[in-house]
DNA sequence: GGGGTAGTTGAAGGTAAATTCAAATGGTCG
DNA sequence: CGACCATTTGAATTTACCTTCAACTACCCC
């Protein structure tokens, strides 16, 4: 038999079981056996704990969604200078590669999000945050007078998280050109433009 | 009983049903019987035709992707203006609203596409074909003394579907804020800084 | 150390969909 | 006109999954 757990230690190993789960089967397609694989159980044990799998599923989303987004927010807490921050911060939006899972994860919504207003919900959300963290750097380069912007911040941040979302995809999918270098590229090109400074840091 | 047709006809009408069903119902959740209910046919019959649905629902996103990108093509060719070709063909990458078929269809893809390397192969040059698109256009009008390019013309292509892709997604999610109008207002104001021309028209 | 309880199992039952296939039907061509 | 073959139906079968639940632990607390 499985190790047994304490209800809130399950649950959490079930929504990162759940999480793995998507990844592999995508999110219309994974069934409550391929969790508890994940997670060393039988689907009885995972029923016990979450009767509506449905439910599961959205907790797992939402869990990987705010992982993305916190530890982007943490790295961009270790420095202060506006280049090096909106550098870091293009380069850690974007998967590592095409197996990248917290990228695949947020793709995997997508598509449903057309079709399920909560999964809408969630990543209108995380885009919203995105824009509001971009636009914060760009904004401070500004009145740093580091960065002469293009236009207003709002949309160069909307831009921004935009391309990313866009190469994410086109990485996930594997484009045999373009990779997370060349993806940072393309978008550095476009951030160039936007603060009127080079980047090179 | 429903109309007899040839092999051909039906297969043709197959796939406009599967094409149907699966922005009813999603690429990863569409079951023969929807299909057969989109076609008037009863499962067997679509299953006379197509023993593996895999392979019709294939067929279907290949089929509606080729149609999105010749009316795209079909468009363009109706005007010589390169400034207009450009806003014209900004426009007509974004999705009318949420509902959008054509737009929804392409977004199933894209999570599946990580998980499915026909899928991403389609997609993939889906992408590289409108990337041409825009850069001919970019080309064009840059010859022409119309457009002072920012950069070289493939990357701001790549930039400029990238954006189309990203605000697809925002839209047939349905972001509160960001429509089709505003989503061509951002992809502007990009293609504005790119081309150097205020792409009044 | 012995109840009691929360967590887990595994098998049985239920449901929905895919699959198979014999029979019916309608076009076509001789 | 009639035979034949491709297409379609509808019902039976199979498959795959979810759901339920009684039985079985392992752990906690007294």
């Amino acid at each position: 038999m499985a190790q047994r757990k304490s209800r809130n230690d399950r649950r959490i190993d079930l929504i990162e079981a759940a999480r793995r789960a998507i990844i592999r089967h995508g999110i219309d397609r994974v069934q409550l056996s391929h969790v508890a694989e994940e997670a060393g159980l039988t689907s009885g044990a995972v029923l016990y704990h979450y009767p509506d799998l449905g439910e599961l599923l959205v907790e797992a989303q939402h869990a990987g969604m705010e992982r993305f987004y916190e530890q982007r927010l943490r790295q961009l807490a270790t420095v202060t200078d506006p280049v090096t921050k909106l550098v870091m911060t293009i380069r850690s939006g974007l998967p590592t590669g095409p197996l990248d899972p917290d990228v695949r994860l947020l793709n995997e919504l997508g598509g449903a999000a057309g079709r399920n207003r909560v999964y809408g919900v969630l990543l209108t959300s995380l885009y919203d945050r995105q824009v509001a963290m971009y636009q914060s750097i760009l904004d401070t380069g500004s009145a740093l007078g580091v960065f002469r912007l293009s236009g207003d911040s709002l949309t160069l941040a909307r831009n921004l998280v935009a391309l990313e979302d866009a190469y994410g995809y086109r990485i996930t999918a594997r484009h045999p050109v373009i990779g997370p270098a060349e993806a940072a590229e393309l978008i550095l090109s476009y951030a160039r433009t936007a603060t009127g400074n080079d980047l090179a840091h």
